[in-house]
RNA sequence: GCGGGCGUGGUGAAAUUGGUAGACACGUCAGACUUAGGAUCUGAUGGCGCAAGUCAUGGGGGUUCAAGUCCCUUCGCCCGCACCA
């Protein structure tokens, strides 16, 4: 044995040997342990750029590095796509597989408040736990890149892409009514409100006007849809993003208002002529700038000011609709010039479309509600329905609509818009729901944002030169009640000089979203040590695109596609050659606690990964994660299936005293190959529970054998290593291997020799199981029929029959009709 | 309300996509063994029946030689979006 080039770091493997011939029990312990040395000191799973080779990018979501430590539930996408990434590098894929910690967060920071430990500390000693419990898995990650987004040399590329976003005119600072957690503190994006409430904190979110900086990621709303096309997404995340997106093709058409154009958006401008009134959302800027002429100001006023206090979750509580109408202005309707009254009312939405609508009562739902509740006239315009009952949504042919009767709604459509165009009161318009998405965050903990106030020049980028813009010192982590980040309190750090004028000027005291540093963290993986670019343009040419991607649904509408955006946004900057950066993306199930609830710690239900891999192994560990269900469905932790997976690897163990010279007959050769067959193609559809299945039924064969011949059992070594590496590892090197199991060559499934050459068939009378027959593979169907005939079973029942005729399913079923 | 998914033994689940329902495990029962180890091994295990059989994939109906799988209908659960004009 050569001591030079071996993984044993020069050990004499005669020594080991006689250490092994010792052991007669499966001591995961000393096995483990002593192979995640050896991986790590050889560094196994180094990925280099090699262009003679194909390149195979796995990613999973990195995690934050909360103070508990890992979950249960983060070694299962972890696992699944490291069975992935062992699979191909036994392939010969140039395999990347990163890992590395969304460092920023409020956690940190809320810890800081309580224990005054400040978040960098608190941050570090929780990454250096998590990289602890994910080497204790043996994931085959290159930890030499891995990185962590609250670390300078990182978010000065992250600062840097922000710059590029203000350069290009996508970032910039509005004074918008925001989302707003008063427990938290803190503005948030659209996409961080669950049902009204903080994501975070589960506290109602209010309504505040601030200033903050935006992202435009709308002006990407065409082609983030667009382009999910070519993705190989599963469709759940597919129709979320584009449901979230929500684009609705339609019209601005201008109707006449006291003095002005009143514009509203509509998916339905052919139904204009059904339009019986208006409603103007009670935030318009109309509502204010009229107030005067309204002969019920007292009362509009009431109403405006009623809405204003309502959360956005109790103005959409009820299923009333409530209004004002606005007495004293009429509108008019530009396709026939019907006098219309105008009313306010809190279900038109002031931030979607123009803040005001065309009611068309017969075939709205919503504005038949508000008619009935407010006796205003309903108009069909459409056939079909009942309209004293409901509105009527479907399609019909146009009926009281002038030049538009008898039309379809395509042509309608056209028709209604060609008429706006013509006579200047419109166009075809198209709008989303997505927003843009707010950037700034009242906090400590996240990147600072680069950029500087001047009172003569405005808001100005700090120079390239300056980054990273480090986070200040400071002591008190609170937020101030003002609702200012607690930067603020840095004056130091927050008086500067303009950038540009050279004059007094403060620094933006917000920092960023913790989406931000996840937006590109892929990128990074491919060159992470770069300090001249956040990564060269030969590192992302060979390793993008992420060939495969998995992560939670929770991410589908929050980190998903602020990545995709962000991405898309580099690519038009030249930065990265690819559109998309994901070609692949697959969703996990959670687990849950044994009775199906979430784990947490308030329910005190919570499996901590070490003491299972304390307990178990690690291989155990991986093996039941893989084997607890379907991968993308909820799965509840038992302790007693765990079990059964422990006895299955101490089964392999024991094996090896089996291990012979002798030869596998045919039958044997059909069991392995059809186990590697299966466990191969189930890995790559992501069915590991049954791989699993395989893999024990391949073993169970295996124990009924006196003797193992060796190849089988080294195929089994090489077919679990993905799953269960370490021992796969061990047991390769009593066999007398000197190098790692890891770049061995995966072994190739025969579908030949996988196949029975005698196969049983079922036999049915009129469809009902009568009894099997066994039969040479692809016997002749008369042959099938004249020996199922024959069975005794089936001779008793036809007997004084007529058979009407026999289905022959080749090597599978006969039916025998009578 | 709209969109997506699901419903199979005592339990977690399989089922080559229309072809022997319950693979693989857990649990349970019976037996063997003992270097007492979260032991191991062997066998049984959907219900009813001594058996031949028969009933079983949430319920009802249909298509088919054949349905867990396809169609209609109904009930129940989960997830996402939700007054988006």
């Amino acid at each position: 044995m050569s001591a030079a080039n071996t993984h044993y770091n020069g050990k004499d493997f005669a020594e080991w040997q006689k250490e092994w011939a010792l052991e007669d029990r499966y001591n995961f312990r000393t096995i483990e342990k002593k192979w995640q040395k050896i991986w790590e000191d050889e560094k196994v799973y180094r990925a280099e750029v090699d262009k003679n080779k194909e390149k195979f990018y796995l990613l999973v979501e990195f995690p934050y590095p909360s103070g508990v430590g890992l979950h249960v539930g983060h070694p299962r996408s972890y696992t699944a796509l490291d069975a992935v990434a062992r699979k191909k590098r036994m392939q010969g894929y140039n395999v990347l597989y990163p890992m590395g910690f969304d460092a920023f967060g409020l956690p940190a920071e809320n810890y800081a408040v309580k224990t005054g430990i400040h978040p960098a500390v608190s941050t570090k000693q929780n990454i250096a736990n998590y990289k602890r419990q994910l080497k204790s898995l043996g994931f085959s990650f290159d930890w030499d890149r891995c990185i962590e987004t609250c670390d300078p040399e990182y978010y000065k590329w992250t600062q840097w892409m922000f710059l590029k976003f203000f350069e290009k005119g996508l970032a910039y600072k509005a004074k918008i009514p925001i989302n707003w957690c008063p427990s938290c503190k803190v503005g948030l994006a659209n996409e961080e409100v669950v049902d009204g409430k903080c994501e975070r904190c589960g506290a109602e979110v209010e309504r505040k006007d601030k200033e903050q900086w935006m992202i435009a990621i709308t002006k990407y709303a065409d082609r983030l849809i667009d382009d999910l096309d070519e993705l190989n997404f599963i469709d759940r995340v597919k129709t979320q993003q584009i449901n979230w997106i929500g684009r609705s093709q339609g019209a601005e058409l201008d109707f006449d208002f006291a003095d002005e154009k009143l514009r509203v958006f509509t998916t339905r401008p052919d139904t204009a002529f059904g339009v019986t009134y208006m409603v103007m959302a009670p935030e318009h800027p109309f509502v204010a700038k009229y107030m005067d002429r309204f002969e019920n100001k007292d009362e509009v006023w009431a109403y405006v000011a009623e809405a204003a206090k309502k959360s956005d979750l109790q103005r959409t509580a009820g299923d009333e609709k409530t209004g004002v109408e606005l007495k004293g202005i009429k509108a008019r309707n530009p396709y026939n010039g019907q006098m219309i009254p105008v009313f306010i009312s809190d279900y038109v939405l002031t931030g979607y479309g123009t803040g005001a609508i065309m009611a068309v009562p017969a075939h709205d739902q919503r504005d038949y509600d508000f008619a009935k509740a407010f006796n205003l006239p309903i108009v069909q315009v459409l056939e079909g329905g009942d309209i004293s009952q409901q509105a009527w949504e479907e399609d019909g042919a146009h009926i009281n609509s002038e030049f538009l009767n008898g039309m379809n709604k395509e042509d309608g459509m056209r028709a209604a818009i060609d008429y706006a165009v013509k006579n200047g009161f419109g166009q075809a318009k198209v709008n989303f729901k997505l927003r843009d998405w707010v950037f700034s965050r009242q906090r400590y903990w996240g990147e600072p944002i680069p950029m500087v106030y001047c009172e003569h020049c405005g808001w100005q980028p700090l120079p390239e030169s300056e980054l990273p813009l480090e986070l200040p010192e400071v002591t008190d982590f609170l937020p101030n009640d003002d609702g200012s980040s607690p930067l603020a309190k840095a004056t130091d750090w927050v008086n500067t000089v303009c950038p540009k004028c050279g004059g007094k000027a403060r620094r933006e005291t917000d920092v960023m979203p913790n989406w931000a540093g996840s937006s590109w963290y892929f990128l990074r993986y491919c060159d992470p040590h770069n300090d001249k670019e956040f990564a060269s343009k030969e590192a992302l040419d060979y390793w993008m695109n992420v060939d495969w991607y998995n992560g939670g649904m929770e991410h589908t509408t929050l980190h998903l596609l602020y990545s995709r955006f962000w991405h898309k946004f580099l690519y038009d900057c030249g930065c990265v050659s690819t559109k998309e950066p994901y070609k692949k993306r697959t969703s996990h199930g959670m687990i849950l606690a044994a009775n199906g609830e979430k784990m947490s710690k308030s329910r005190g239900n919570v499996v901590n990964p070490d003491e299972i891999v304390e307990n178990f192994g690690a291989d155990t560990f991986r093996l039941y994660e893989m084997f607890i269900g379907p991968f993308d469905q909820a799965a509840m932790w038992s302790e007693e299936s765990l079990m059964g997976v422990y006895r299955f690897v101490g089964k392999i163990y024991s094996l090896f005293k089996k291990v012979s010279k002798s030869k596998p007959t045919e039958k044997d050769l059909r069991a392995m190959h059809k186990c590697i067959l299966e466990v191969d193609e189930r890995i790559e559809t992501m069915k590991f529970n049954t791989a699993v299945s395989s893999l024990m039924t391949y073993v169970n064969y295996l124990s009924s054998m006196d003797e193992i011949p060796q190849e089988m059992y080294e195929v089994l070594l090489k077919i679990l290593s993905p799953f269960a590496p370490h021992i796969a590892e061990e047991m390769w090197a009593r066999l007398g291997y000197d190098k790692t199991i890891v770049n061995e060559k995966w072994p190739e499934g025969d579908r030949k020799l996988a196949e029975d050459n005698v196969v049983t068939l079922a036999v049915q009378i009129c469809g009902k199981m009568r009894g099997t027959i066994e039969m040479p593979k692809d016997s002749p169907k008369e042959e099938v029929e004249k020996k199922a005939l024959q069975l005794e079973n089936v001779a008793r029942q036809i007997e004084g029959c007529n058979i009407k005729k026999i289905i022959v399913v080749p090597n599978r079923i006969v039916n025998i009709v009578v």
